[in-house]
DNA sequence: GGGCGGTTATA
DNA sequence: GTATAACCGCCCG
């Protein structure tokens, strides 16, 4: 039988950065560190080792210095601009990457890699008659080394392309032997390397010159043959040709040794390459670090066996019904346990140290597990705890004690990052959670009882080590902030008691009066359709309004409507509202999209969607997300109940429909100007203060400060710029960005800019700081200690860098506002949360919203307002208008 | 069915 | 210029 051939694959590293470097967008760490070639770079190892399963691996790098090249040519590669320091400071990454992997690295000084591959080449193929050679490069430098035992294997536009080069490929690309891509060098140059070759001649006629003479020696031999001008470049640059081709050519004899035992493939240190990848935020590639355990894996070795511990220290349990006294004997001793509620209800994982959980069917003995989940002295660990709250309460347990959400931890730790509970466990433990889709391609197999009590005790499990890996990092940075407002406290102050709050809120919901919808909805009916007749006979055709692409085409091309002042978007010229505002002097048509537009916005959003929610009590129930945003705001969805209309006359009659039960009213309590406090406050700002602290109008005081006329001389237009500029503060303004919501010229955006700030140097100083403070940091923070993360700061992309500035501006204002209005649900719910006569129903950012019982209605709006007001002290006063009614509508 | 661009609702 | 969610059309697999 034949032995089956090795493989060897020799990694050009420095090709496969430089490659990576220019082919990946700009990537960040968490930490603002730059990392496309590392990543590029470990994506493609992972990738050929996949590939090709080699048996044997080694990587070989360039050493910073002159090599012999620069000694025989001086100008070697002088034309080569210098690579940014930004690669250069990654190439240590990348070696510990490949330190990591257990691949030997191999360099010598005075050689590039390109030598030390092709000294290695020569040994194998000399030394191994079984071996198959690979080398994985970025260009194709390499490729004179092809033979019938040698491969280049390069990457093709980006790194998603590759290309295996043996001889018959050579060929195809260049007409010639590998051996004769050196001549070809010789006569054609390589710019790149600034080796000059014989000016003039290209790749053609190199190509049919080589093919005729063979080398540049043969060539030189048959001279007389040549004619014409060809022959005068080659007298001309006989010596240049000679010594490109020297330089072109790779040495094979660099004194390195090619040591295969060393070079031996083998498992992964699996622990020490996740920690490292986590540390550069590869978490993508965490997934594709070949299994241990798997078929994958590249030749076993005993000695390295992480998993295998892992595997043996854990017990997951299934409760059958006899055993379970027992077990709920144990669990009532325990302080602390992760909980996991299987979807629908049908039974609770618990765990309460690593690597032990147990699951519990819930019809069993639910009164047994009732007591536990309802103990006061049981801490309560969980992922979503306020989804887990909800359904317990639907089969009657009131969830108590002390509560730790890894969701929320993770949130703390990189708000708006988007973690889900099989990220964080991959990215924190280094293991996969496979989706059930995944496994059953069907998914209608039945689980057993013991599959399922694994997959959820798996789970418990992973949310119980996540916990302390959470709380330590929490700690940690709380104690580097040095304050007592730390992330510690915003997450045990703030968001943990928010969590039952919020649960309550979507459980109570809000009813909807559906039939005032359905008398709506049939105007808008008639009205949209009247709208279409109209617009269609204004375009002389029949079209789809709602797109953008059809409607483009009608008003600029079939229409023939100017497009000078038309922004353009990346498909076509945009058919925005503020687009449409510019023609509809002159053209009727754009009228009537934007009223079509608003009506049928409103129809299809709200009219037709929000009736479907409602329970049998013509209550609608939304979703608070507490962890998705990265200011610290919530969100609302299915549906969204907080971007409810307000603006237009038919938003307000939309609100009307939102009421309070017979017999309750609505009450709305809103924070007046909150952000812009927030920012008098956090930039203290002597001007804003005392602005603030007058209680007028903050935008009329604004523009009778900027234009040093009395309150009573400012006029509508100088409070609009005025209010503007307010706003650009909180949104971290620009010239460009304050012109265009102005309208106005960027000249003149600049000067009313400069205007303020020279009134108002506090804030202007607030903003210089704060983009310094996240340079230097890579994050910015509220006063109560939220932070956020953004390392965009220090993009060399100017567009990505000024959009974090404005991010890192903005972040502890919003941020801000949002945590006092946190603070004060907190406060509010505990004043109220043994009245059942009082209930918190929704929060709109800036505004509270509660239903309460009509007698005490007012009552309880003097006492809102007392409590927001007081909530958090801060340089300004914070003023809240607090208004009551029978629906969202009057208030 | 998923993803993306365009648009629009809110603070 | 900040922060979101949701709709529609359209293109892709």
């Amino acid at each position: 039988m034949l032995n089956k051939p090795k493989k060897l694959i020799l990694i050009d590293g420095n090709a496969i950065i430089h490659r990576s470097y220019h082919a990946l967008p700009p990537l960040m760490t968490k930490s603002g560190e730059l990392v496309n070639a590392v990543y590029g770079f470990a994506s493609t190892i992972l990738s050929v080792i996949f590939k090709f399963q080699p048996d044997y691996i080694l990587a070989t790098f360039d050493l910073a210095g002159p090599t012999f090249r620069h000694e025989e040519y001086k100008e070697y590669k002088a034309t080569r601009t210098k690579a940014p320091d930004e690669l250069y400071a990654q190439i240590e990454r990348v070696k510990e990457v490949v330190s990591a992997m257990g691949i030997p690295i191999y360099e010598k000084a005075g050689f590039e890699a390109d030598d030390v591959i092709g000294t290695m080449i020569r040994k194998s193929e000399n030394d191994y008659a079984d071996i198959e050679n690979i080398i994985v490069t970025g260009d194709l430098d390499t490729v004179q080394l092809v033979s019938e035992k040698t491969q280049v294997y390069t990457m093709r536009r980006g790194l998603t392309d590759s290309v295996m080069y043996d001889e018959a490929k050579v060929f195809e690309r260049y007409g010639l032997k590998p051996s004769q891509i050196i001549d070809y060098k010789g006569l054609r140059g390589d710019p790149s390397d600034n080796i000059l070759g014989v000016k003039g001649i290209g790749e053609k006629t190199a190509s049919s010159l080589l093919q005729k003479y063979g080398t540049i020696e043969g060539v030189y031999e048959n001279l007389n043959e040549i004619k014409g001008s060809v022959k005068e470049k080659l007298e001309r640059d006989k010596m240049q040709a000679i010594q490109s081709k020297s330089l072109a050519t790779i040495r094979t004899d660099v004194p390195v040794e090619l040591n295969l035992e060393e070079a031996k493939t083998h498992e992964f240190d699996r622990q020490k390459l996740v920690k490292l990848f986590q540390e550069l935020n590869f978490f993508s590639l965490i997934k594709r670090i070949p299994n241990n355990d798997a078929n994958l894996q590249i030749n076993a070795n005993p000695l390295i066996a992480n998993d295998v511990q892992g595997i043996k220290d854990f017990k997951y349990e299934l409760i059958t019904d006899d055993k379970a006294e027992e077990f709920f004997e144990n669990l009532s001793a325990q302080k602390e346990i992760a909980i996991v509620i299987r979807g629908g209800a049908e039974g609770v994982a618990f765990s309460w140290k690593t690597g032990r959980a147990s699951f519990v069917k819930l019809k069993a003995i639910s009164y047994k597990l009732k007591a536990i989940l309802e103990n006061e002295n049981i801490n309560k660990i969980g992922y979503d705890l306020k989804n887990s709250i909800k359904i317990l309460k639907q089969n009657n347990i009131n969830l108590k004690g002390e509560m730790y959400d890894v969701m929320l931890g993770a949130y703390m730790l990189n708000p708006g990052a988007k973690m889900d509970l099989p990220r964080l466990v991959l990215e924190q433990l280094g293991e996969e959670i496979v989706s059930e889709k995944k496994k059953g391609q069907l998914g209608l197999e039945m689980e057993t009882s013991e599959e399922i009590a694994n997959k959820e005790c798996k789970t418990a499990d992973y949310i119980w080590k996540l916990k302390d890996i959470f709380s330590q990092k929490i700690a940690k940075i709380s104690v580097e902030q040095k304050k007592e407002d730390n992330l510690e406290n915003v997450f045990s102050k703030i968001e943990m008691p928010l969590v039952k709050i919020l649960a309550e809120m979507e459980t109570h919901g809000v009813k909807l009066n559906t039939i005032i919808f359905k008398g709506i909805a049939e105007k808008i009916n008639a009205r949209i359709i009247n709208l279409e007749k109209n617009i269609y006979e204004l375009a002389g055709i029949e079209f789809n309004i709602n797109s953008p692409k059809q409607l483009a085409e009608i008003l600029f091309v079939k229409l023939q409507i100017p497009t000078a002042d038309i922004k353009k978007g990346k498909t076509g010229f945009s058919t925005a509202s503020a687009e449409l505002q510019k023609i509809k002097g002159e053209f009727k048509i754009a009228e009537k999209i934007e009223e079509y537009r608003e009506i049928f916005k409103l129809k299809t959003t709200y009219l037709d969607a929000l009736p479907l929610l409602v329970d049998e009590n013509s209550r609608i129930h939304t979703t608070f997300n507490q962890a998705v945003t990265a200011t610290g705001r919530l969100s609302s969805s299915e549906p969204n109940l907080q971007n409810i209309p307000i603006r237009t006359d038919l938003g307000q009659l939309l609100r009307v429909a939102f009421e309070a039960e017979a017999g309750y009213k609505l009450v709305s309590a809103d924070y007046s100007q909150i952000d812009l406090r927030a920012v008098a406050h956090v930039s203290g700002d002597k001007k804003m203060i005392e602005l603030f602290h007058a209680g007028s109008d903050i935008h009329t005081a604004t523009a009778s400060e900027i234009n040093k006329v009395s309150l009573s001389q400012v006029t509508q237009k100088m409070r609009s710029s005025a209010k503007a500029l307010n706003f650009g503060v909180i949104y971290g303004m620009s010239v460009f960005g304050f012109s265009v919501s102005a309208g106005i010229s960027r000249d003149d955006a600049k000067r009313f800019i400069d205007a303020y700030f020279e009134k108002f140097t506090g804030v202007a100083q607030y903003m210089k700081s704060t983009k310094e403070f996240a340079k230097i940091n890579g994050f910015v923070e509220t006063e109560m200690g939220r932070r956020r993360y953004i390392p965009e700061i220090n993009s060399s992309n100017f567009m990505v860098q000024n959009s974090a500035e404005r991010m890192a501006i903005n972040m502890p204002i919003q941020g801000m506002s949002a945590d006092i209005v946190k603070l004060a649900m907190i406060v509010v719910y505990e004043e109220y949360k043994n009245n059942p006569d009082v209930k918190i129903i929704l929060q709109v950012h800036d505004e509270i919203i509660l239903e309460v019982k009509e007698e005490i209605a007012e009552e309880v709006g003097r006492k809102v307002k007392e409590i927001m007001e007081g909530v958090y002290k801060l340089k300004v006063p914070l003023v809240v208008d607090v208004k009551a009614g029978d629906n969202w509508g009057t208030i």
